[in-house]
DNA sequence: CCTGCACCTTCCCATCATGGGAAGGTCAAG
DNA sequence: CTTGACCTTCCCATGATGGGAAGGTGCAGG
């Protein structure tokens, strides 16, 4: 089997196929005369293997230890669970640190009028400081004087409250 | 003040700062007459932005959108409220999409008895079908016979079950 | 003056997993 | 022989960040 049929068989790309080779993730295909890869069934069921374990999020080098485990007849599941279960707790500490990210930016947007006026305390919230402390204007961006004349100073638009109204 | 002391005052590392200027985030920093970077408390607010929006997990992006809302002065709330907003819905995305990692892979972790044998319903739902469908043993990793020789062989144990109890 | 130290500069490379594309070889059908 | 689908290797890009080398700057102390 040609590389191509083997990606559309295990779900994995060609281009991923011969990485995970390159990288020494899957040993190296068999190849034939015309030096084109060759896989085997069991081939294929490795790559498919690397797949799923990769649309579960593990790293390239915990899929390694899987493959490992997996034709390592003698392995004991508590090493395979531990793995698995140390990857849970990886993505649970994404997943709380998004959260995180997510009902701060929700609390800001929370008191954002969200209409024409320029008013606005989520860009107050990122110019501020870390808490809601400095709600004044000593920072660029608010009514300074000559802070004005440093800014990025993005296309300025004449009068006051105008929206591009996407 | 030079970039190390900007980088304290800001948050963001010296690297970051040096970072965000070639990619034209932020404007180039003066410099001194020794070729130094300089800069002003103004400087260091447009950096501290930065960084708390990174903290927040908006990309480079759409902090050089919220950047030139921010000096704006005529903006309107609702174009920053949208890309929050927009941001929010774009962490809830990756949220769900871990979270149903987690929970597919604790639902594996579920059934495995975590002990010294080897039979393991995570590597069998790796290597199974996508759903718990494939329960057989067709597949390498298996006690199947002649596919055992092109496992990829890793550190076979001479006897049976055994951990490394770590 | 010289030395040492802390700081700065630019430039290149690495991460992690993946895709894009160029230049060229292989093979089967028409 | 041509065409088209496939394959090969090699290089580059992503996004945001860190590491480190090689060399310049500036200040304090001997």
């Amino acid at each position: 089997m040609q590389i191509g049929q083997a990606a559309r068989a295990s779900g994995a790309s060609a281009k991923m196929i011969r990485h995970y080779e390159a990288i020494g993730l899957v040993t190296p295909a068999g190849r034939r005369d015309s030096n084109y890869r060759d896989y085997s069934a069991a081939d294929v069921a490795r790559l498919s293997f690397v797949r799923r374990a990769r649309d579960l999020g593990f790293p390239i080098d915990r899929i390694r230890d899987l493959l490992a485990l997996w034709s390592d007849r003698g392995r004991c599941s508590a090493e395979v669970k531990r793995i698995a279960l140390d990857h849970v707790a990886e993505l649970e500490r994404r997943i709380a640190e998004m959260r995180d990210m997510a009902a701060a930016l929700n609390a800001l947007a929370d008191g954002c009028a969200g209409d024409a006026r320029p008013d606005c305390p989520i860009i107050e919230g990122l110019a501020g400081g870390p808490g809601p402390a400095g709600r004044a204007s000593t920072l660029p961006g608010g009514q300074g004087s000559e802070l004005r004349l440093t800014m990025p100073a993005a296309s300025i638009s004449p009068s006051g409250s105008r929206c591009p109204e996407r």
